[in-house]
DNA sequence: CTATCTTCTGACAATGATTCTTATTGGGAC
DNA sequence: GTCCCAATAAGAATCATTGTCAGAAGATAG
């Protein structure tokens, strides 16, 4: 597992940091309004930069909402999947063995290798639901 | 389960033929090319339009590639996913009815009503396979 | 500390998928 | 045929994301 040093930089350190106060998800324009709005000054294309080597290195996670954005989390480690309320956004990390054992198997079966998957799921949270 | 009355278009009818004569992912880009390049004329905008309504009805099936493009594939009918070969691009379709057990479970657990969710596996096929 | 090498950054241009706009067309019910 | 309204075409507009490239700032050796 090569993890490519990454110089730590006031740019790096403030994305990151403002990924631990949010603690949810957001895009990259979300998160470089914010530091403006801040006060920090950090390029756009910095902040994707850093986003896309963040995640690379496993420290936050990606995923797509449901219109092709890329949003970001700084996450627990470890593979894991979201329950998303479509609604106000509330995430919940969720495992399921099962379900990682059943993409292994079902990989196996077909003759792939080197896989990996995407699952979210999505719905109304009970704050939300009518 | 109210299915929109949708008219029987020329342009319709040429994105649905294509669909099924590739029997594979597909891009609306693409699928707008070939279209061009056979001759047949389907403005660009048709394509997305035709495309999301037959997504819409459940007539096709669409997942968004890494780079959050949205493809589409004449699907046969009923809920499953995917097992892509990142190489090659062939794709096999799979059931899982312990996954989707799961994510029922897991979504009641955590009070989210009204849920769907995506899962796709990418790997190397066995053909692709070093 | 200084020189130097390398990576990172910022401003802005460029790309490319998707959507919007508006005038026009063509199913389909009567 | 006639009328109504959804569907379409063409191109402009939007907008997330990436490319460019010169300059800034860590790292490292001397
Ligand atoms: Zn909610
Ligand atoms: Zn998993
Ligand atoms: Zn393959
Ligand atoms: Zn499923």
């Amino acid at each position: 597992m090569s993890v490519t040093f990454r110089r730590p930089t006031r740019q790096r350190a403030a994305v990151e940091a403002l990924l631990v106060s949010i603690g949810d998800f957001m895009s990259a324009q979300d998160l470089h309004a914010r530091l403006r709005a801040q006060g920090q000054s950090v390029g756009l294309a910095t902040v994707y930069r850093t986003l896309q080597s963040m995640a690379a290195d496993g420290d936050v996670d990606m995923m797509r909402t449901s219109d092709g954005e890329a949003v970001y989390r700084r996450c627990s480690n470890g593979h894991h999947h979201h329950l998303v309320c479509r609604n106000c956004g509330r995430t919940v990390e969720v495992e399921g063995p099962a379900v990682e054992s059943w993409t292994n198997k079902i990989s196996a079966e077909n003759g792939f290798s080197d896989v990996h998957h995407t699952l979210e799921i999505f719905g109304l949270c009970s704050a939300c639901t009518p």
